[in-house]
DNA sequence: TGACAAACTGAACAGCGTTCTGTAAATTCG
DNA sequence: CGAATTTACAGAACGCTGTTCAGTTTGTCA
């Protein structure tokens, strides 16, 4: 038989291809200024085609941000399985999610800064995927603080409102940047800088005190 | 004579019938949802009517930033001139930002959270107006900052830095907190304690140490 | 009263996300 | 092989958006 086969690996390869031109459109242009009708352009589809393969535009760059949060996951589990020093390992990683923002901005945009579809796409299956992306991400940092403490190296009381805060933190040193970077008009110190500090102060507020 | 002084009053009102109108609508439906129609509609006036008083929709919520972010400032400054203790001070001014947000979310996320019109809206009178009320609320910030380690009770070493890095944590709690408070998929602490831990944080990574 | 300027509007433009209806092709069945 | 049915897709449309422009009304001044 293997035509069922054939067609599912078809349907799958144009679902691909949309993907792949939204993604770049994407990353050019950034969420708001791409529409429907430019992404069925490239691919030389109708835009309604696209509506066959996902539900709306968010779902569309849901499943992008997917893939994308997959990788930072991947470098975060990479530096969790290499060991060593626990605050080192720590600082790394909480580097690689700054990094991986002014990488990927507008991924990083439309997932932590952007008050869209939260209601509607509850039920997408894209939806859960990417949360649990997200869940599987935050636990690399918890696992981390974790080891710090249990190695004596930092101190802190609650474990679970001690990462909420830190990723509060690093969330807004990283939006910030993407956001305000290159604004003129606010005396920024050196990007470099700023990112450097920003670790600085997060581990002195956790090493072990009077 | 008197004309010329009543017709510019006049206009000046009904400017301010369109910021009052389409204040009310942001807070109610924020930013993207409400329509420079739906503005119209309320009050009784043609759509076109309202670029005759501002540039572009955007324009028409710089203005409104800059009405709602002077009451920051103005409560930061209050702060500032009660004097006591400069840690408390420093604190009760870092709640303040945080509350702010939260009471005013849409004009937080629009003011700080959307790549928007940055480059377009440059020459705006109230974008000029606008930053000089951010460039002047960092200020109590950096000013804040420099009492406490001037009085010795907090130390680091350069205040341009440390400003800019505490006001990057404190903007990440707010805007994360004011996107994803209610989200369900992520296991937050309660928000109060999540707030106060921030500050705590905050705080004793700036206390003189070793 | 006539000229003029200011204030305002209706209609339109080009674009958007999305849906509906129809068609053409591929597959399955008799 | 031919007919019926499923599938994949496209064209056109709906109702919305921000914005502009030509034209009309209104009020003031010489």
């Amino acid at each position: 038989m293997g035509v069922t086969e054939r067609r599912a690996r078809e349907k799958e390869e144009l679902r691909q291809k949309i993907l792949d031109a939204a993604g770049q459109l994407f990353i050019e242009e950034g969420f708001a200024n791409v529409s429907v009708r430019k992404i069925a352009d490239r691919i030389e589809y109708s835009p309604a085609t696209i509506y066959l393969y996902f539900k709306d535009k968010t779902d569309l760059f849901t499943s992008l941000c997917w893939e994308t949060f997959s990788t930072l996951k991947a470098q975060l589990a990479c530096i969790e399985q290499e060991g060593g020093d626990p605050v080192a390992a720590l600082r790394k990683g909480l580097r690689s999610y700054i990094d991986f923002g002014l990488q990927h901005p507008n991924h990083y945009l439309l997932t932590f800064c952007t008050p869209i579809g939260r209601p509607a796409q509850e039920q997408s299956e894209d939806f859960q995927e990417t949360n649990q992306v997200g869940l599987e991400t935050f636990d690399h940092l918890r696992r981390a603080l974790e080891r710090c403490r249990q190695s004596g190296y930092l101190q802190f009381e609650d474990l679970e409102t001690t990462s909420q805060v830190v990723w509060t933190f690093i969330h807004g040193t990283t939006s910030l940047m993407i956001l305000n970077c290159g604004d003129p008009h606010f005396p920024w110190v050196p990007m470099e800088q700023l990112i450097e500090s920003s670790l600085d102060m997060i581990l002195r507020s956790l090493r072990p005190g009077a």
